[in-house]
DNA sequence: GATTAGTTTGCAGGTTTTTGCAGGTTTTTT
DNA sequence: AAAAAACCTGCAAAAACCTGCAAACTAATC
């Protein structure tokens, strides 16, 4: 087995139990557990994984619901009050999850009367406050990286809807690389959407614009309007604005 | 189980209850008294619990994403103790909502390795603590009442299951008309899941049994265990026990 | 096809971490 | 004041870790 292969083999493992054993996966794989914990080391180095004594825990499983601190909350802000501006009453939309899509869902105006469709468990609880809005959650296996149901169910229901539009928590935009995840599961979630909407929506803070990760959703063109907390003028947009992009 | 996962899932009961006894976690987690104490100290030097005799409390703020406070806890506590001893490793398990399944995720031992169906948002996000749990989320229309998700597609999916064990989150239970609920669409979802499972249980606090609502989920055949606070041999339950339902 | 430069892997060894336990001390309860 | 429970200290065994090195492998070049 080729180093990339097993490494690819290890990641994979570490999504899906969220956590690895040294020991485990040296049996498993057949080599030593030196080269496990080199794999391990890099893994970690490319922020891909955590390495504790003992073997490996996924990204996202230290870290619970209940004292989640959010990153860059005012900016998050900013872009929520902007991106809420684009739902109409009696809309269907199409949201995936994440602290961003959090703020939207505080941002919006109590009495809109629209349709959610969400694979999101924290956005539908913050999406129940609001009397008027009726939720659909999509379901499937539970991703405990992302908080988001993954998976083929999940992505089938999503391409049955039409949506109007479309929320994208986004992690990673870049003008040639375009939308970019750091997980397959989520990227294919986010891909069923992007085809499933009218209109596409990336929310984004400044930071994350022009970085890029491993495994592209679309291209600059799948995406319709951006929202950063920039003014629509900016430098680090004028990328975007020539590719036609609108920009909040 | 790993030092790091060890010291997450203690901070998770910490932060969920408040409080921690060292011999309860000692007993859970299946490690001497002594690692746990030196696990405590840990946390406790980085900030993150308070060190007590005996045990550890919470630092104080947390947000909690279900901060209602539950009737009759203690009671509910003790039912999920006895109910979590029925699920084994590897098991197919199917639940409702509810506060009393809320405490039957959280009574789960650590390591249990099960796949767990839910219409509950609330329980999945308690099934997200366990490292080996996976979760399947089923999908459909949201209930503002009840915090599940309700509908034809969640009824037939769960027809699709077969599901070991189902535990029913219970308003109402009587002799003569069985399971009953007040509200059409979570009969229709409850009614999906007892006909879906091997082996239906029924979690109810002894304040809720004998006494029925407006529509039946199942007669008390339907049911096979009955778990309250009681004692088995309590006279409330001889009727029950009679029909030839296990008491727990 | 052979050569060579660069990677990758397993192993020997020595170090560190983790854990349970024994024995004695402190705190809490009765 | 006695008994029980919880605590701390030091110790030892096991497991995991790291370092350096040589053998094995890969891939590109001649």
């Amino acid at each position: 087995m080729l180093k990339k292969e097993r490494q690819t083999y290890i990641l994979h493992q570490v999504n899906l139990h969220n956590r690895v054993l040294s020991a485990d996966l040296s049996q498993e794989i057949k080599v030593s557990e030196d080269t496990i914990r080199r794999d391990l080391a890099e893994l970690a180095d490319q922020g891909k994984l955590i390495k504790v004594h003992g073997g490996a825990l996924s990204q996202g499983y230290h870290f619970s619901v209940h004292a989640q601190q959010v990153y860059a909350l005012d900016e998050k802000k900013c872009i929520a009050q902007k991106a809420a501006k684009l739902i109409q009453d009696g809309m269907f939309v199409l949201t995936t999850g994440g602290t961003t899509i959090i703020e939207l869902a505080r941002a919006l105006p109590p009495e809109l009367k629209a349709t959610f469709f969400t694979v999101s468990l924290t956005a539908a609880i913050e999406y129940m406050q609001h009397p008027n809005i009726e939720i659909i959650l999509i379901g499937d296996k539970l991703s405990k990286n992302a908080q988001i149901t993954v998976g083929g169910e999940a992505q089938a229901k999503i391409k049955q809807i039409k949506a109007d539009i479309c929320f994208l928590g986004t992690n990673a935009i870049d003008a040639t690389h375009g939308l970019t995840e750091n997980d397959w599961e989520v990227m294919q979630i986010k891909k069923a959407m992007v085809t499933s909407a009218q209109k596409v929506v990336a929310l984004t803070i400044a930071e994350k614009v022009n970085t890029a990760q491993r495994i592209q959703v679309c291209d600059i063109h799948g995406i319709h309007t951006l929202v950063t907390e920039l003014a629509p003028d900016s430098q680090v947009l004028s990328a975007y604005k020539k590719q036609g992009l609108e920009i909040l």
